[in-house]
DNA sequence: TTGCTACTTGATTGAGCGCTCAACATACTG
DNA sequence: CAGTATGTTGAGCGCTCAATCAAGTAGCAA
């Protein structure tokens, strides 16, 4: 592994556990065994460097998020919910202190460079892509006349909004709450017109269909 | 009005534009015409003045931001959404540029003191017992088992993500795309059982909707 | 007048920041 | 071997940062 990548590598985990702006060149060089001007011949300013970190983001979206995420899982409606549990594990993991690392660069940075606000919307995109493939596939499970891009939307949104909650009050509550109504809302979207179940609303989601959709 | 009001008012404003790390000491003394030995006179330290910016917030959830937006509204879910169209008009304001200043802070500061995760803690629930209070209101309207603080929770979850994609991607979409789908969410909770309407999904709020609930 | 409290002044401090650069190491090529 | 391309080294530069402090002012009470 050579130092380009070395440095990357640390700049990516530095970036998500303290931050892009709390996070020092001299931070990154000590994580990497690197030194400053190994750096700097490879990226000519820390902003670089965040680019080559929101590149390999995007690149990783499909392999290392999504592929993992969905392993033995085929019915697309609770692929959505098992990407979103996978948010969730890194709360757990991370005792809540660390969620989305694209959602807090985004946040942190109030008037980013416009090649960096780019990449950080393109990897909102591609996440939003990738739910919203998975909602049509789900054909007519869903209204025909759903918005399934919206909804694409609408579960990135849920998720961003829950873990910064979650990561404040250090609590995995909040995300839950959110991801909680968010199933009932498929599931109200889901019901047939003549038979809609009105006590579903806002419990957790059953242990059955938590597990409904594995292993096709 | 006296320096450490003065002082609190350009924090407020500063942190809000340019984020609490990004504004420096200096540019608050210029902002609020003070010199640093008064302002270390009041704040000990940067974050003491964050914690009262913070504490300013709180104290002005309702007289600044719940009684303007429900000035003329009665209905308590179109509360719910009067409130959401407030922060939509910060993003219209602001060209997409600042969104939720406790939002902001709240994911810019990795690991922050316990005493400022606390205040920003303090926020996020004022803002969410305010909705959970119209949704008690709503009474009957919504399912009887409908968990009314988890869907509060859920709405505040809908803006900070709607806020968090419109800002990065310069573009109010995500943000219309998200409420939207939070009340077609509500549009089906308050369906009667018996009379499910597939044909409302995704669709933008109509302007009778919009309406309904103005001018009691 | 004296003394006390409340607040203000702004030059200054030292730590830490992103970043530079001249010198050097290594490996491949003609 | 010399020549060239591709990295690597780390002391150190200029600057900004949050924070300090000795000296000063204003108001008020005894």
């Amino acid at each position: 592994m050579n130092t380009q990548e070395r440095l990357i590598d640390a700049a990516m985990r530095l970036f998500w556990e303290k931050g892009y702006l709390s996070t020092s060149i001299a931070d990154i060089l000590q994580a990497a065994g690197a030194n400053s001007g190994s750096l700097y011949y490879f990226f000519p300013t820390k902003q670089d460097l965040l680019i080559a970190v929101l590149d390999r983001y995007i690149a990783g979206i499909n392999p290392m998020l999504l592929a993992p995420a969905w392993e033995g899982i085929d019915d697309p409606i609770e692929r959505v919910f098992a990407l979103l549990g996978r948010y969730r594990q890194m709360l757990v993991d991370t005792e809540c202190f660390y969620g989305c690392p694209i959602g807090s660069i985004a946040l942190e940075l109030h008037e980013p460079d416009p090649v960096v606000r780019e990449k950080l919307a393109n990897n909102f995109d591609g996440w939003v892509d990738a739910i919203h493939e998975c909602l049509i596939e789900a054909g007519d499970r869903l209204p025909r006349e759903l918005d399934r891009r919206a909804l694409a939307t609408f579960a990135l949104t849920t998720m961003e909004g829950g873990v910064m909650l979650s990561r404040t009050h250090r609590n995995l509550a909040s995300y839950d709450a959110a991801v909680g109504m968010l199933r009932d809302y498929f599931a109200r979207l889901e019901m047939p017109r003549s038979a809609p179940a009105s006590n579903r609303a806002g419990r957790a989601p059953s242990r059955s269909a938590r597990k409904r959709g594995r292993k096709k």
